[in-house]
DNA sequence: TCCACCTGTAAGTTCAGACTGACAGGTGGA
DNA sequence: TCCACCTGTCAGTCTGAACTTACAGGTGGA
């Protein structure tokens, strides 16, 4: 989650979905970047929980992909840095206990 | 600073000095990185300021250059993003303006 | 039919960041 | 003198993220 939000790219597109459900042409049309890319830093974006697609069928029938803002609030300090690494560690070693099979 | 924290091993070089402080080829060996390397992350994470380096003369005579945490302690919410954003392009701004003379 | 929208993805390029090995230089102790 | 430490930096490799162009397919309206 860090990692995504960690990025200027990424955090223009949440400064673009903070005043509402945009679609993704629309999204790529006012930051000035090209549909593909903002696809990928989309999924990045959702991947981590920041942000939510919807498909929606507009009464016209046209299919337009609805992206929204996921409230976040995180309170980052030493001891979150900490859990989380450790956190990790232990989806490592899980990974490592169950794919072996 | 965001940049900074988004990446994993910086995160485990955060957790290496939460601990104390320690010098750099000490830090090197515990985290099992090439001391170049580890010399880099530092850097980022300086700049970001989130840790400090102290190059100190042992009584033994020997150079030493030990960091240590700084304290942080930031509130991220959707807000913090944008003003942060805010920041940047006044920051970006001032470059066009000064720069050109 | 053609045009203007939309979604989704498969190329391919390019560039920065991450990483290693090797060097120079300095100290103290055996 | 040689060895074991330390700092600091350069040159090079390499991988993955970021990014573009281009395609296929679908809808509604003129």
């Amino acid at each position: 989650m860090l990692a995504a939000i960690g990025h200027p790219q990424r955090l223009r597109i949440i400064a673009g979905l903070s005043e509402g459900r945009v679609h993704v042409s629309e999204l790529a049309r006012r930051l000035g970047i090209s549909r593909p890319l903002l696809y990928l830093h989309l999924e990045r974006l959702e991947k981590a929980g920041l942000v939510t697609g919807d498909l929606e069928l507009a009464s016209d029938g046209k299919a337009m992909k609805y992206f929204e803002l996921v409230p976040f609030d995180l309170h980052l300090t030493e001891d979150v840095v900490l859990a989380a690494l450790r956190a990790d560690e232990e989806e490592g070693l899980k990974d490592v206990q169950e794919t072996p099979r």
